[in-house]
This record gives structure tokens, sequence and C-alpha cells, in this order.
DNA sequence: CATTGACAGTTCTATAAAAGAACTTATGGT
DNA sequence: ACCATAAGTTCTTTTATAGAACTGTCAATG
């Protein structure tokens, strides 16, 4: 499967792992939250290769979560920020990041800890339901097709298509 | 960077991103989620090759996200299944799709809906202060270093090693 | 009893992506 | 003139993925 296929799937989920569902793309967003915004701060706080670096930052830009601002002229110099689209990716960082926290910790603990400006403690993040307030586990949510569902298949209709016997009404 | 060498970063994410940061294993995690769990069903939604599919649930096996369950002897035939570990994937799962349906979603609206089986309305997930309730957002949270924090670099000293001039209290 | 099919992989080869290092371009300072 | 800064690009080598075919074990079928 191509990259590009994934952008096509009618699937929230392989469409968002198409821009973020690399090795380095989610570690690039890391640093932007951590206000890091310049082609050379990113490339020494990562250890990634530039040329990598040039291509994830460009499909970034692409898809609209970061956006390049000019801070200089003659030679043009750009700042990559977060756009709002890439600020709405917060929740997902932190839940990777509280994921992290809760079971690949080592015998040291936690490399950080996050404060929330409101209440001034420090927090977990939490996933609740935008109705009951509820936290939200997987065995209490219950899946429908939505409008831009197809048919057969939630992810990759050609390779059910190819399946001989196609297991109809597998879920 | 090799994968190994992410594992062994002080840093949450990048940790997190050695178990899920990957083109497939987001993919295969979701089929787990919709109550896959044989190898052919697997790659049969997929698409994925077999060679890599064997492959990423071997890895996910050895992070203990998945569990091997025999459901038949002779021949010998498991089933993959979350663990406590992998089921607490969900909360990431869930933000990725949910970003997918407001940023990526095409004319024809969302491929999938939720519904909470406790309230048994369609709902949203939302990340909100495990110590004030409030949603959460970019701006309103503060990091500081944790007790598993290195001294020098959140990610990769070494990288901050080689920069000449090292840039201190960037952050 | 030979055949077909299900299932869970493994083994190939060809192609694509990533690692690692050096090079380029434009400019400003010493 | 020389060095540094910044943001890339251009190489070569190594690794990962795609795509297809093959293997082994058993159960059911003709």
């Amino acid at each position: 499967m191509k990259w590009d296929a994934l952008e096509e799937e009618p699937c929230s989920l392989a469409r968002t792992v198409a821009v973020i569902g690399d090795r380095w793309s989610l570690l690039v967003l890391r640093e932007c939250f951590l206000r890091t915004r310049r082609f050379d701060d990113f490339q020494a706080s990562l250890g990634i290769t530039r040329h990598l670096l040039a291509d994830r930052l460009k499909k970034l830009v692409r898809f609209g979560v970061l956006r390049k601002i000019p801070y200089q002229e003659a030679p043009k110099r750009y700042e990559y920020i977060l756009t709002q689209k890439g600020l709405d990716l917060y929740p997902i960082i932190m839940s990777i990041v509280h994921w992290g926290n809760v079971h690949m910790a080592d015998s040291r603990g936690r490399p950080m800890l996050h404060e929330h400006k409101n209440c001034q403690k420090l927090f977990d993040p939490v996933m609740v339901c935008s109705e009951c307030g509820e936290p939200l586990a997987a065995k209490a949510v219950h899946v429908h097709p939505g409008p831009g569902a197809r048919p057969s298949s939630p992810v990759h209709a050609k390779a059910q298509e190819q399946a001989k016997g196609g297991r109809a009404g597998r879920r």
C-alpha cells in the first residue's frame, strides 16, 4: 500500500495515519509543541537526517498541519509553526505521551511532567465522552457506519474483493 | 536512528512511537479494537502483506500489547487479543480517529460514528485534565522535567553533543 | 484415498524509503 | 579573505516494504 492510498481510505484513522503515521512525523510534532520552529533546531534535537526532515516538514505543510512563516528576507528564512489543524493534534500527542508514561517508563520514572495552568496541578490527560462526560473505555463504545462509510469494508475493499470467500458479516 | 534506539529515549512519546509509530501497527490495532483476531482476517481487511503482518504481530506481542491465545490444537492456531496494555491504547486510537473526522473527512462525511453505551448518544472524545476536568489545550499546559529526564536533551543527546555550540537553555 | 480448502505463516525478488555524510547557496560578521 | 549561520540538496549505502509464490498441518469432501 502506498502512502497516497491511505489518504483515500474511508477511515479516519487511516487518513490520519497518512499524515502522522511514520517514525518521524510525531517526533517532529512533539518538537513543535515544545516551541521548536527552525530547521536546524529540529535537526539538532531529533537527530533526524536533514533529508528526511526537509521531507517531513514539506509533508506536514502540505497537509496544513504546519505553516511556513518568513522571519527574515535575504536570504529568505522560514519558521515552521503549528496551524489550528496542527494544534488540534494535541490530544493525540498527549494520549501517546500518557501511554508511554504508564507503560514504557523505566525505573527512574517519567521523563516529563505536565502542569495544567488553569488549576496549577500536575495532571494526566483523561478521555471522556463529549455527551455525558464519563471516561471512555473501548468496551463501552459501539461503532456504526457513518455517511462516509464504504459498503463492504471500512478499509481495504480491494483486498476483500480479492479474498476468496469474503466471509460476509464478520463484523 | 534505529527503532531500538527509539525505545531507549528518555521520552514517553518516542518510546510509544517505537511501539505504534509505523504505517501498519496502528491499522492492525484498529482491527483489534474492531474485534479482528486472526491472521487471515487481519490480512484480508488490511491488505497488508503477510510478511509484514507476521512481523507487526510479533512486535506487538513482544511489547505486550497483544497476546497469543491458542484456540485450537493440531494444527496449533492462535488468536491475537489485546492485553490491558493494548486496551489502554484506546484513547490514542480514538483521538486519532477524531482528528481524522474533523480534519480529513471528505464531502460525504464521517466514515464511522461512535455511540457511548452508557449514555446512548453519538459522541466525540474529549481530552480533559485529570485534576480539574477542564478540556485541555496545548497553550494551557506547562512542561517540567520529571525524574526520568536526561539532563541535556529530552530526545537525542548524541545529536546535541554533535551539534557544535549546543544552544543551552533553548527550552 | 486423493483432492481441495482453511489457516498461519515463510521465502523469494524487486522496489521504495531511510541513514549518513558531504555539498550548495546566500549572506553577515571579523 | 575567511569563517559562521541557516536551510536545504545531492550523493551512496543500508534497511524496509511490496507483491507473489511456497510450505506444513489438519479437516472435510468426492
